[in-house]
DNA sequence: ATGTGC
């Protein structure tokens, strides 16, 4: 099926210069009378057309040079695929060499989605869930959480994330993590993308990285946030891939917790100075790209982009804790509602991120991929003749390296599955980050109050929240089917089904 | 994405 407006999207793409042609789900974007590689690759699950409006913005990103060197040399996009505001596609991928683009991130740096599994039926926890209900309502809505903590822990978690802010917690616990096992949170830790961490060589204090939104008048930590964050009770509803399910330490039957959060207002801070700042840094004597993209050139700007990515390390960083911290809560209050429950760890992974481009895919899911990476950034520190300039940036689309487990949810009223990559390189080791809206949220907003709860899908869903709007915005009406999402990824060989998970309620912030 | 805004 392909959309109506394909004829004009293609003649509006012709006039800047690109071709785009569409085969077996695949939009193929290259640049008109080359016979290059395509630039940028778009797959869609069946019988959800393209929008022209997301394509355009897919092609303007494979477009972005910076004129001091730099180019794009893949772009894609996954299928849950739409436009974003800021002139770049939720859902994309772009692999450049010379050059950083700033804006492919966005100000939702290191959103990501964390998964734990807990030892406890759904009938168990149905007995107390009004008490469960509560508690979690008071730390996520009411501020009754407790995440004060010292200067120096909050510093180094902006500066090494998980690990650096673990090592200032054994220091001195403060706030509820005092009643957490922080050794168990350590060996965690491995199943975290990247350890946790995006810890470079620094040269600026988180000080001047983050100004005083993050070190000094910070409230966002331990929060959900709005939009399309959750914190969601689920159930592991069948296991499809019993060998990696069971080294996962995932079983049917069990209860699970999944979060979709980021680094809240210190990521919007961070990303939208420096999408400014790639601004101010282009050359005065050149016209503007009509994209409104910017990037930061290797070549002849190296020192800005260094300190980006060390702005951006610094809120990635936080958003790990964030994450982290989402669950400590949801795991202490577990343990006091349902006594001695375990819910251990089975991965946390951003969705939202610049990182150096690694050209083997042989990575399994534990630390073999940071391992890699922190090598690599010692090679740079000791020789600059080696100097990686080959960078991957996701926006709303997850790593999917072979034998990395990936997260990607369905709405609240759908299955979530837990998939494992298979580091197809044709779609930059990516997947999708989720099913991706259909309808927007004005659309719903405006139409959604008039529309029944079995239109909305709402039937059947136990949403908490204190804000009916944010209910029906985020109504399963509001996004794709997931199957058709995961199915089409499957068969483009991007990742495979570990495990299917059902819904069982949902906070929304 | 953002204690939002058509």
């Amino acid at each position: 099926m392909q959309p109506k407006n394909l004829k004009r999207l293609l003649r509006a793409l012709g006039r800047q210069g690109l071709d785009v042609t569409y085969s077996d789900r695949t939009y193929s974007v290259r640049l008109a009378n080359s016979l290059d590689a395509p630039v940028a690759e778009v797959l869609l699950p069946e019988d959800f057309p393209v929008e022209a409006k997301a394509l355009k913005q897919l092609a303007n990103l494979a477009s972005v040079r910076h004129p001091s060197g730099g180019c794009v040399c893949r772009a894609c996009a996954t299928p849950d695929f739409h436009p974003g505001d800021a002139g770049v596609a939720i859902g994309s991928v772009v692999e450049t060499v010379g050059q950083v683009i700033p804006s492919a991130v966005g100000s939702d740096i290191n959103c990501g989605m964390r998964l734990h599994v807990a030892d406890l039926t759904i009938e168990e926890f149905l007995t107390k869930r009004d008490q469960f209900v509560e508690r979690m309502k008071g730390d996520y809505f009411f501020g009754t959480r407790d995440v004060t903590m010292t200067a120096q822990a909050m510093r180094a978690l902006f500066q090494y994330g998980v690990p650096g802010w673990l090592d200032a917690m054994l220091d001195r616990p403060t706030g509820s993590v005092v009643k957490s096992d922080l050794q168990q949170l350590t060996e965690e830790s491995e199943r975290i993308f990247l350890g946790g961490s995006m810890n470079g060589n620094w040269k600026l204090a988180p000080e001047e990285l983050v100004s005083d939104v993050g070190l000094v008048r910070d409230g966002g930590l331990a929060t959900i946030g709005g939009g399309n964050h959750f914190v969601e009770v689920q159930r592991v509803d069948k296991v499809e891939n019993r060998t990696l399910a069971h080294a996962w330490g995932v079983r049917e039957g069990q209860l699970a917790f999944m979060i979709h959060s980021g680094s809240r207002n210190v990521g919007k801070y961070i990303g939208g100075m420096w999408r400014d700042k790639a601004k101010a840094a282009w050359q005065k004597n050149l016209k503007y790209p009509d994209s409104q993209i910017f990037p930061l050139s290797t070549s002849s700007h190296p020192e800005l982009v260094a300190s980006y990515l060390q702005a951006e390390a610094t809120a990635a960083n936080y958003g790990f804790v964030n994450r982290l911290l989402l669950a400590e809560l949801l795991r202490l209050r577990l343990r006091e509602v349902y006594k001695d429950v375990e819910a251990p760890l089975v991965y946390d992974l951003p969705h939202n991120i610049t990182l150096p481009q690694i050209e083997d895919v042989e990575t399994s899911y534990t630390m073999s991929l940071q391992s890699k990476i922190q090598n690599r950034s010692t090679e740079r520190s000791r020789s600059p003749k080696s100097k990686i300039d080959k960078w991957v940036t996701r926006k709303g689309a997850c790593p999917a390296y072979a034998g990395q487990p990936v997260i990607i949810p369905g709405s609240m009223g759908d299955y979530s599955y837990l998939m494992v990559g298979r580091g197809n390189p044709a779609f930059c080791n990516s997947a999708s980050h989720g099913a991706g809206r259909l309808r927007s949220r004005f659309d719903l907003n405006r139409r959604g109050a008039s529309e029944s709860e079995a239109e909305l899908g709402l039937t059947g869903v136990d949403c908490i929240t204190l804000r009916e709007e944010r209910r029906i915005e985020e109504a399963p009406a509001a996004y794709k089917p997931i199957q058709s999402v995961i199915d089409v990824q499957v068969a483009a060989g991007m990742v495979d089904v570990v495990a299917r998970l059902s819904p069982v309620l949902t906070f929304k912030a």
